[in-house]
This record gives structure tokens, sequence and C-alpha cells, in this order.
DNA sequence: GGGGCAATTCGTCATGTGGCGAAGTATAAT
DNA sequence: ATTATACTTCGCCACATGACGAATTGCCCC
């Protein structure tokens, strides 16, 4: 029970339904998320945190970066069969599908120039 | 996309889905959801209609009590689904279960006893 | 119309949550 | 080793949320 309640809090939230259809089809990396979302990297950071202790997403470190995809063989039927509800009724938002426009163009740009773009380094 | 954060987040709390539960097959008056969970009548208001603005579930006024049932065939197919969707993971849970052997014994009370035994009525 | 009662709304409180920036951690590059 | 960088954790703030009791509303029955 408090599984299933998790599950929904944490698609109860729009920028993670906004997460979560980025990564429909595709791993992305934090800043490319932040990018996306357009939010300060430690709050996606915590969004992404809520999402994988639902076991929504799993995260692995390559390198600098850390990648996120949503749950695949391993996860319980609750969270695909969540996953899949969510993406059939979002696939037509215009929210969602500005973002996917928008996240074309970013996964054209290399990582580094996004983390420029961002503003949040230097030189 | 605020429709089904809105539908989740309804979802996201415990006690909403004992209710969502509960209402599994019956429609129950207010004083019955209230001796189920056993929280005030206040509490057990706004929770029921946070579901009632995510669609969730109906209600109707008869005579004193006021009824709620889960969404039926005016519903939209998001909600059915997610309805659908909780009612099948949350089956087993022993709270629901739990749950579903109280409700047996509130349901043979007349609603009268019920409001005696909730203790807000002086007599 | 007045009294009683189910439900809701209001007022209040404690806690949870989303947001940010700063500090911390871990990895790559020089 | 030092510096840079990608992410997380920490500390903080504003606001949302769940809980209750009190007051209000809407019905029914005298």
């Amino acid at each position: 029970m408090e599984q299933i309640a998790a599950i929904n809090k944490a698609l109860g939230e729009e920028n993670r339904l906004r997460a979560v259809m980025a990564l429909q089809g595709r791993a992305l990396c934090v800043c490319q998320i932040t990018e996306l979302l357009g939010l300060a990297p430690s709050t996606v950071s915590k969004h992404m945190a809520v999402l994988r202790a639902a076991g929504l997403v799993e995260s692995w470190k390559e390198g600098r970066w850390v990648h996120y995809r949503l749950a695949g063989r391993g996860a319980s039927p609750a969270v695909r069969q969540a996953l899949a509800w969510a993406a059939k009724w979002l696939q037509g938002s215009p929210r969602v599908r500005r973002d996917a426009a928008r996240l074309q163009k970013i996964l054209r740009l290399d990582k580094e120039a996004l983390c420029r773009q961002q503003g949040r380094c230097r030189g």
C-alpha cells in the first residue's frame, strides 16, 4: 500500500511527469533534464530521487554524468503499468509535445555546451 | 497534464486509497467512510472532495446523507484505468483486507447507530 | 418555525514539499 | 596535485497539505 501511494505521489507532480515523459524511449543525464525543465540542478536531482525511490526510474553513473532511464524488466508490474498509463494519457498533452520538440534540440548539443548554456560554468 | 497529475496526487495518499478501495462495488455515505478510516468527519470530507475534484468519485445527496461511489460511465478513460490499476495492485494489501472485513461489520449497522458509536452525538 | 443531525467550510496548527543557492562529493582533465 | 565539472546533499524559505474542533449549511421531523 505504501508502495502504491509512493508511485502515485511521485507521478502527482507536473515536473516529474515531464521528466518521465522525456525519458520515454531514451536515457538522459541530469543536465539534459535540467535544461529541459528549466529548474535548478539541485531541484531536478531531488525530483529524480523521488522517482527512483518509487521504483519508476533507475540510474547509473558514467564518468562524470549520471544517467536516468525508465524502470525496465526488473521493475514491479505495478510500476510498469503505472508508467504505461502515464505515457498513454500524456502523449497528446501540449506541454509534453512542446517538451519533446525542445528535447530534440537539447539532444543535438553536447554536454559541455549544455553546461555552458545553463550559465552554471564561469568559463 | 494537470488532470493526470491531479489523479495521481489524489491517489497518492493512503487514507484516500483506503476510501477508494472501500468504494469498490458499493456506495458509502460519509459517516461510514469516517467510521472505517477512524478520522474526523471534516477530514474525510476534505479527502472525498479531493477525490471528486480529480473525477475519481461522484457523490449525490439522499436526505441528510451524502453518498459517494467510484466514477462510472461518465468518467474519462484515464480515470477509469487509474481506478482499475489501483484496485488491481491493492487487492491483496493487508490493510485493504482488514478494511474490507471491518467494512462488513460497519455495513451491518444502521446509520443512527453508527453516529452514536462515533461519539459525535450526545444521545 | 425550531430542534436535531449529517456534511461541509472555516480557522488553526504541525508537517511535508518544491524551489533555490551554497557546500560537499566524486570523477575527469591538465 | 590542482583545477574543473556533474551531481548530490544541506540549509533555508514559502507554500501546500493533513489533521482537528468549531461554526455553518442543508435536511428532516416535530
